[in-house]
DNA sequence: ATAACCATACTACCATACCAGTTAAGCGAG
DNA sequence: CTCGCTTAACTGGTATGGTAGTATGGTTAT
């Protein structure tokens, strides 16, 4: 986060990209006190923009703002994590089965070249440029069926399930396993077969129920003390089976 | 808009709603300058919170800001409300078939109870009321499957198709077709039939698509000179036939 | 008459000042 | 020592001031 605001441009949208990045990063911790006064101080402008920044990041679900109190870094919640999980599976698998009606093949080829971007990453173990062509591709099929206004609101969502990636990002994280599974979801594109694209990317979409209980005990510090809601145990039980997520 | 403000309650989200209020019943029409010094004259308020307002309207697609210029209420863009709709049938259908797996009895009496409201505000021919239980219904079908943390976003998708909505009040206004659809979703979710559940929101919700056309031909000055996307042409077919919204 | 220019009156954005409410530490009474 | 009150040092929310950039209308030069 050492990175300086252009002050040419509009400061408080970048304050709000430093800050998500710093807390999806885990670089702020959950229960970290954010001052309006010390962040505008370190970046050299003054409380204005940064409230307003804070004011994005509560609306993602980040932080918690509490008037004359403070403002404070949000634990990790497996049910609001579930939540935008399904959220996001909605949408985007709403997205998988359109495009195949309506994505052109240009789109396709588009999503293939991300798709090998991708893997030079993973050959290289570059995580931070992996994660990069992971939200670049998902974008890129949202823009496929002319939904590209719709993705602003899809990476609101993602906000909650972005921390608990590049948590899980140190472990042994199936690089390979995700590529696999884009593949999949532009090969079932290809065939103009929507079910089984909207198949794919919804097994591609659960894998985080797969790890988040995981997660969740390894680091007790950083989640609240939630349990996941009904609609999420229902999806990982039907896609991992009854056992999901053993420790 | 001749509500005050209450100044002993944040004054900011306030002005987002009784603003949003104002341009979704058209009282504030596309084109006109909103400006900070004049909204917060006339609500006894200062600049501030009236641009922390106009920030979050603008994210809702209900106002452009361009800087050093003005912030103006946009047209009533095609595309964009053909993408809200979309994003809001992908998620409020998972919603619907979710509800079949995991809402208990009681959510659904409390459904009942809106439906036999929203009749009565039919009898009564208060459309305003009517709008009132209808969103009721929906938020509580969300709280149904606990997703609740996800109402807000469903909430600012919903800002680009509820000026339409009331666009469309005037005119022979199918009440009373709102409502079957809104019990028909209920019995479907009762038998715990999750298809017919998905597929009778999904109905409901493209009520809109046929309508749209017409109305942004009856209200030029109203509307963006754009189209609605290739999905959502897609979708009025498939759901009203080829020959969907003649005039 | 027309086109270029400049002064003026806006705008949004950022900075600063002020206010009310919360917190916590320190002091004094019991 | 412990408990309770006071008070000072914070907080976020709002109000106000300053700045740079944009539209506009009148004036001047062509």
């Amino acid at each position: 986060m050492r990175n300086e605001v252009d002050p040419a441009a509009a400061i408080a949208p970048q304050i709000y990209r430093l800050l998500r990045q710093a807390i999806v990063t885990l670089e702020y911790l959950p229960g970290q006190r954010l001052s309006e006064q010390e962040i505008g101080a370190r970046f050299g402008v003054s409380r204005q923009p940064v409230r307003e920044a804070f004011i994005k990041l509560s609306e993602a679900g980040l932080v918690r703002i509490l008037p004359q109190r403070g403002t404070f870094v949000v634990r990790i919640s497996m049910r609001d994590v579930a939540n935008a999980r399904f959220v996001r599976e909605a949408v985007e698998v709403a997205v998988a089965t359109t495009a195949c009606a309506v994505a052109p093949p240009e789109a396709l080829d588009r999503l293939g070249e991300l798709i090998a971007l991708q893997k030079e990453a993973a050959a290289s173990d570059d995580q931070r440029l992996f994660l990069r062509y992971d939200e670049a591709f998902h974008r890129t099929l949202a823009e496929a069926v002319e939904c590209a206004s719709a993705w602003p609101f899809i990476e609101d969502v993602k906000a909650q399930m972005d921390r608990v990636r590049y948590l899980s990002l140190p472990a042994a994280s199936p690089m390979s396993l995700l590529i696999d599974q884009h593949a999949e979801i532009v090969r079932a594109i290809a065939c103009r077969d929507a079910q089984r694209a909207g198949d794919a990317m919804r097994l591609h979409l659960r894998e985080i129920l797969n790890s988040l209980p995981r997660l969740a005990r390894a680091h007790p510090e950083l989640f609240e003390d939630d349990e996941m809601p009904a609609h999420a145990r229902e999806a990982a039980s039907a896609t991992f089976g009854r056992d999901a997520a053993p420790a």
